[in-house]
DNA sequence: GCTAGGCTTTGACCTAGATCAAGAGGTTTA
DNA sequence: TAAACCTCTTGATCTAGGTCAAAGCCTAGC
């Protein structure tokens, strides 16, 4: 961790927004005492490398606001984005010292953090936080499994059409609304970004977003601004029959 | 799970050749009674189907012996293999009821089963249980997240050279040696399986394999056994620069 | 207002891998 | 001994998506 990162103010952790989702979500008060004695909190700026892969790595982290990428680069520059961190995901791995991935910020970020060690002392005492990290891992490594069929067998128009309906799905659920009929959102990731995430390049998935838009299945209002007019329709384009949730 | 499959007599759990990589791992010789007590024994033949995609789940299991595959098929027939389960190889979710993915048996299998609900009382009691599942579980999405680069982002022959390595890693770890030099095993997948893998289709697969053999990266004795003369050979064609180890 | 530098779109062309098709081993069944 | 079935290989052709190239749009700075 080289980047440079501005210290933030202390905030109290039953005011933290993401107090009921994040790694300690389970916390009782006492335990949520333990955590505020060891946490810290720190900021990044948009397009700032959080975590350099292969770097060491001696804290863990929650995402309080903002998104980031987690990513792996072969020698030769091809990258594959392995994972999107939205606020309340847990960054870093108990018992392990050296980053495998990339971490870098799409947006402005709040992230908070605890060193490594005490961090693992804290989880062998207290198992709500252990069973919590159980449980989002859980959630991830569906998430990942759901990824793998949309890398492996998905075709470009599906593999847009399924990554609109990730982050049209968490948007609503975000703001507390259901994915279904009409929806608004923004893009937090540039072409360059969602190819990266899609296996794709940039230029197939910006015709490909051009081609959904000419079907109708989108509408777009600038470059990053996206109305979805049925959402059942973008849901029969990504091809998919589980209604989904993962991500949700 | 609708499977039929045979009861196998009992094994002393000190005697269970998984026991020191198991969910069980980290048990303590009562941790290991409790569990003895709700464990009991199915076997599956080759081909056998253990878990169908939607079906109620009311147990998990550690794999014991033998090999099975975890995969996800889109309606039109099209399937993305998301995991390979070997042996000390977790399967089902605590919490969950129902199955997310297929879970088919590719060669002869014994597992060791516990019903749902006991076991995730006895997880609440035991933390090592619970600290050793999060552990597997991370190393699971880190193998996930190692395969979504290889499927988004890796050539046809790359994503082969990944697969034989994987497989030969493992088979020696299994046979405790090293990955390195000349290394001899068998393919325990069909070309098809190999393609629902990769995200290939199997005629592709045979090709890259016939190409891999004439530039004598690979020796093939009949159609599954695999003589790699220079392992140092394969990862370079695997365009790994990670050495890899999370399949290890 | 003008210029520079990101993003994004679109076009023309090319290639890796899919698809379609035929046949070669091998092994089970009869 | 053959017939029926697998699994696998190889060839011919096609196409989705990659590559290369040129502009179009915006915002930022001057």
């Amino acid at each position: 961790m080289q980047a440079t990162s501005s210290q933030s103010p202390s905030l109290e952790c039953g005011d933290c927004p993401i107090r009921h989702n994040a790694v300690c979500a389970r916390c009782e008060v006492n335990e949520l005492e333990e955590l505020e004695k060891i946490k810290y909190y720190r900021s990044f700026e948009a397009g700032q490398t959080i975590v350099w892969s292969g770097d060491e790595m001696d804290f863990v982290a929650s995402v309080v606001s903002g998104i980031a990428t987690l990513s792996q680069t072969m020698e030769d520059g091809r990258t594959q984005m392995v994972g999107l961190l939205l606020p309340s995901d847990f960054v870093g791995r108990p018992g392990r010292s050296s980053a495998p991935y990339d971490v870098v910020a799409v947006t402005d970020m709040l992230m908070c953090c605890f060193r490594r060690k005490p961090f693992e002392q804290l989880m062998s005492t207290t198992p709500h936080v252990a069973q919590r990290l159980l449980e989002m891992t859980l959630d991830e490594l569906d998430a990942a499994r759901e990824w793998m069929l949309v890398l492996g067998r998905k075709t470009a128009r599906e593999k847009i059409a399924s990554l609109l309906m990730i982050i049209a799905r968490r948007d609503a659920s975000l703001n507390l609304r259901k994915a279904e009929g009409a929806m608004v959102f923004d893009l937090p990731l540039t072409r360059e970004a969602m190819a990266d995430y899609l296996g794709l390049t940039l230029e197939t998935v910006s015709r490909q977003i051009s081609a959904l838009r000419k079907s109708g299945i989108i509408e777009l209002q600038g470059k990053r601004h996206v109305t979805v007019p049925d959402f059942d329709l973008l849901v029969e384009e990504a091809g998919d029959d589980s209604d989904g949730g993962v991500f949700a």
